[in-house]
DNA sequence: CTAGGGTTAG
C-alpha cells in the first residue's frame, strides 16, 4: 500500500507507461486516463497513448480503443498501428482495413508495424483483390523485404488457398533471410498440409534451418488429415517436444479416423506427462469418448474438466451435451445443456441430435422452437438434426415441411446429407416410388450413401425391382465397397431368390472384397469388452455362451421365437441357427448379465445396425432380467424395459 | 506473423 502510495501519482512517462500496462480492468484503465488529461501531464506523449490503446485492446474493450483514437487530434503512426492491431486481434477485419486506409491515404504511411495486421484482415475477409493491392503495396513501399511482411504474406495466401502465391513469396524470398525465419517455414509447412501435399512438406520439413514444435505439430497434422496414423504416430514419438497442441492434434487426428480407444489413451498420456488440456483438448476427448460410446470414459474427463476449472460452456459443454447422449444418458445431456449459460448453435445441434437419436421427437421439435426464440440462427446442421428427429419417428409430413421452410424460408441450400434424410424419411415409411422420385429431382447426382438409404428401404418393404436399380447404382459407385455386395446379397436370400444370392456372393470372393465384421462392446466396472458374431475369444467364453442359452430358453417360453431370416442377411455363416445365437450384441448382453449386479442397467453399443431378431429378444430380456438395456447401434438409441423399446419398433 | 480445436445423413 505504502509503496503505491508513495508512488502514485507518477512523476514520468515511464512511470505512466508500466502503470497503464499493469492495469487489470478497464475501469483502473480510464482512471489512468482521466488523471492523464486532469494533471495536463504528458497528455500528447505519443507512447502513453499508443499504450492506453494497447491495454484497451487487452482488455477487451474496443469501443474505448476507438474512442481514445477519436480523442487524439492529431493521430501518430503508432497509434494507428496499435488501433489497426486492436482490431484485427478482435475479428473486425473489416474496421482494420478501413483504418489502414485511412493511415495510408494520410501523409502517415503504414509501415512494417501495420501491414502484417492489415494482410490478415484481408485473409480473413477472403478478398484476393484487397490481397494483391496489399502486396503491391507492400512491395512499394519495399516493405516486402521485412521478415514480418514476408511472413504475413505468405500467410495471407495460405489462408486466401492461394498457395501458389504463398510459394511464391517463400521462393523468391533471399536465403540469408530465410535462414532466420522460421515462421516463414512454417507457414509454408502449413500451408502444404493444409493442401494435402504432404510429400512435399516433409521435403521441405527436412531440409529446414531451425525447427518449431509449430513445424512437428503441422506435419503431423498433416499425416492425420490423409489417414496416416501410423507415420503420424511415429513422428509424435520422436518429437524432442510436446505442447498443449501437440496433444490436441493427436486426440483429434485418432478420433477423426476412427481410433477413439487410442485418443483417449492420448489425452491419458498427456495428462500424466504433466501437459495441462486447453478446453478444446478436453472438447475432443469428450468427442472420442461420445464416438465410442465409452461412458466411464466419458465421467472420467468431464471429472477432470470440472477439476480443473473448465466451464460447461462453449466447446466443452457441447461436447458434454454430445457425449451423454452418445452415451445413452440423454437425461444427464439435457441437464448439461440446461445448466448452460451460452448455447451457439452447435450446442443446440448437439442437443437435437441426441433427442432425435434416442426417439423424442417431441423433445427435438421443442428444443428447435427454443432455439429460435434464444435467436440463434438455424444452420443447415441444425436442420439435418430436426430431420433426423423426423426420420426416427416416422414423422414424414413434419419432415417435408421443415425441408421446405429450410429451403424457401431460411434460404438455406440443402447438401446430399438433407436429400439422404429426405430419401430415408420417405424409405422407411415405404412411400418408395416417392422417394425415387425425389432423387430424380434433385440438382445433384446421388451418391453412394443416398442410394444405400434407398436400398435399405427397400429391402425393409421387400420391393425388389427398386432394389436392383439401388444396388446396381451402389456397385457403380463403389465397385470395391462391400456394402452393395452384401446389400444385393441379401435381398436376393430374402426372397429366396438363391440362385441370385449364390452370383453376388461368388462374384465378391472373386474380387476379394471382405465384409465389415459385426462387433459390440460393453463397458463393465472401467474395462471395456468386445464381442464379435461367434466369438469365442472371451476368458468367459463358456459361462456366456450358457448363459445366453438360457436366457434363448426362458425368452421362448414367453413367446420369443428366433426369426430366421435374419440370419439370411448374415451371408457368411453357413450355420444359421448358430449365427443367430451369436450375434454380437447378444454376446454382449449374455456377458452383461453375468458380471453385473442385478438390476443394473446394461449399455452396449454396436456398429452395425441391431437385426430384427436380436431386437425382439432384447425386448423378451428386459422383461425376464428385470434390466434396462440401453442398445446403441449405427443409427440410433434402443432403449428395452419390461419389453418394450424406445423406438417403437420403428427403425 | 506459426501449429490444434465442440455438432452434422446410410
Amino acid at each position: 500500500m505504502n509503496r503505491i502510495a508513495r508512488d502514485f501519482p507518477p512523476n514520468s512517462e515511464a512511470g505512466f507507461i508500466s502503470l497503464i500496462q499493469s492495469s487489470q480492468s478497464l475501469h483502473h484503465l480510464k482512471q489512468i486516463h482521466a488523471l492523464v488529461l486532469r494533471l495536463h501531464l504528458f497528455f500528447s506523449s505519443i507512447p502513453i497513448s499508443t499504450q492506453l490503446l494497447s491495454s484497451s485492446s487487452r482488455l477487451h474493450s474496443i469501443p474505448f480503443s476507438l474512442s481514445l483514437f477519436r480523442l487524439s487530434p492529431c493521430p501518430s503512426p503508432s497509434l494507428f498501428n496499435a488501433l489497426i492491431r486492436a482490431l484485427s486481434d478482435h475479428s473486425l477485419p473489416f474496421l482494420a482495413l478501413s483504418h489502414f486506409a485511412l493511415m495510408f491515404n494520410s501523409s502517415l504511411r503504414p509501415g512494417r508495424l501495420a501491414f502484417p495486421f492489415a494482410l490478415k484482415s484481408a485473409a480473413a475477409l477472403s478478398q484476393p483483390s484487397l490481397a494483391f493491392s496489399l502486396h503491391a503495396a507492400a512491395s512499394k513501399a519495399s516493405l516486402d523485404l521485412d521478415s514480418f511482411v514476408r511472413t504475413s504474406l505468405a500467410d495471407m495466401y495460405v489462408k486466401l488457398g492461394f498457395l501458389d502465391c504463398a510459394l511464391n513469396v517463400f521462393d523468391e524470398t533471399p536465403a540469408w533471410h530465410l535462414a532466420g525465419n522460421v515462421l516463414l517455414w512454417n507457414v509454408v509447412l502449413n500451408g502444404l498440409c493444409r493442401d494435402g501435399d504432404v510429400e512435399r512438406a516433409r521435403e521441405l520439413f527436412d531440409v529446414m534451418p531451425e525447427r518449431s514444435v509449430a513445424s512437428w505439430n503441422s506435419l503431423v497434422h498433416g499425416l492425420l488429415k490423409r489417414g496416416d496414423l501410423d507415420a503420424a504416430v511415429e513422428l509424435f514419438e520422436g518429437m524432442p517436444e510436446r505442447n498443449v497442441v501437440s496433444w490436441t492434434t493427436m486426440v483429434v487426428g485418432l478420433s477423426r479416423n476412427g481410433d477413439n480407444q487410442r485418443a483417449v489413451w492420448m489425452f491419458d498420456r498427456m495428462l500424466e506427462n504433466g501437459v495441462r488440456g486447453n478446453e478444446f483438448t478436453v472438447a475432443a476427448a469428450l468427442s472420442a469418448c461420445a464416438r465410442m460410446g465409452a461412458l466411464e470414459s466419458g465421467l472420467r474427463v468431464h471429472e477432470y474438466a470440472l477439476a480443473n476449472g473448465f466451464r460447461e460452456n462453449g466447446a466443452v459443454g457441447t461436447a458434454l451435451v454430445d457425449m451423454y447422449s452418445k452415451c445413452g444418458k440423454i437425461e444427464c445431456a439435457s441437464e448439461v445443456f440446461d445448466r448452460m449459460e451460452r448455447r451457439d448453435v452447435l450446442t443446440w445441434t448437439a442437443m437435437i441430435m441426441g433427442w432425435a437419436i434416442h426417439g423424442h421427437w417431441r423433445k427435438a421439435f421443442q428444443c428447435f422452437e427454443d432455439m429460435k426464440c434464444a435467436r440463434v440462427k438455424p444452420d443447415d446442421g441444425v436442420f439435418l438434426a430436426v430431420l433426423m428427429a423426423c426420420v426416427h419417428s416416422g414423422k414424414v409430413e413434419k419432415g417435408l415441411e421443415l425441408f421446405d421452410s429450410m429451403r424457401f424460408y431460411y434460404q438455406i441450400e440443402p447438401t446430399m446429407k438433407h436429400y439422404t434424410c429426405i430419401v430415408d424419411l420417405l424409405g422407411r415409411a415405404g412411400r418408395l416410388e416417392e422417394a425415387l422420385e425425389f432423387m430424380k429431382a434433385m440438382p445433384v447426382e446421388p451418391d453412394f450413401v443416398l442410394w444405400g438409404a434407398l436400398f435399405s428401404a427397400c429391402r425393409v418393404h421387400k420391393n425388389i425391382e427398386m432394389a436392383e436399380l439401388a444396388a446396381e447404382n451402389l456397385l457403380r459407385l463403389k465397385p470395391s465397397h462391400s456394402g452393395g455386395y452384401v446389400f444385393l446379397s441379401n435381398m436376393y436370400s430374402s426372397a429366396r431368390r438363391w440362385d441370385d444370392a449364390e452370383k453376388v456372393r461368388t462374384t465378391m470372393k472373386d474380387q476379394s472384397v471382405g465384409k465389415s465384421p459385426g462387433w459390440s462392446y460393453i463397458e463393465v466396472r472401467g474395462q471395456t469388452h468386445c464381442f464379435y458374431a461367434g466369438d469365442q475369444s472371451h476368458p468367459q467364453s463358456n459361462e456366456i455362451h450358457n448363459r445366453l442359452e438360457e436366457l434363448v430358453l426362458r425368452a421362448k417360453e414367453q413367446g420369443y421365437e428366433p426369426d430366421t431370416e435374419c440370419v439370411l442377411h448374415d451371408i457368411e455363416d453357413e450355420d444359421k441357427e448358430d449365427s443367430l445365437e451369436c450375434h454380437s450384441e447378444k454376446l454382449a448382453l449374455a456377458f452383461g448379465l453375468i458380471s453385473t449386479a442385478n438390476g443394473e442397467e446394461i449399455r452396449i453399443v454396436k456398429n452395425l445396425r441391431v437385426c430384427g431378431d436380436c431386437h425382439s429378444l432384447m425386448k423378451v430380456a428386459s422383461l425376464i432380467c428385470g434390466r434396462e438395456i440401453i442398445l446403441r447401434d449405427n443409427k440410433r438409441f434402443h432403449h428395452f424395459n419390461s419389453g418394450v423399446c424406445s423406438c417403437g419398433d420403428y427403425w
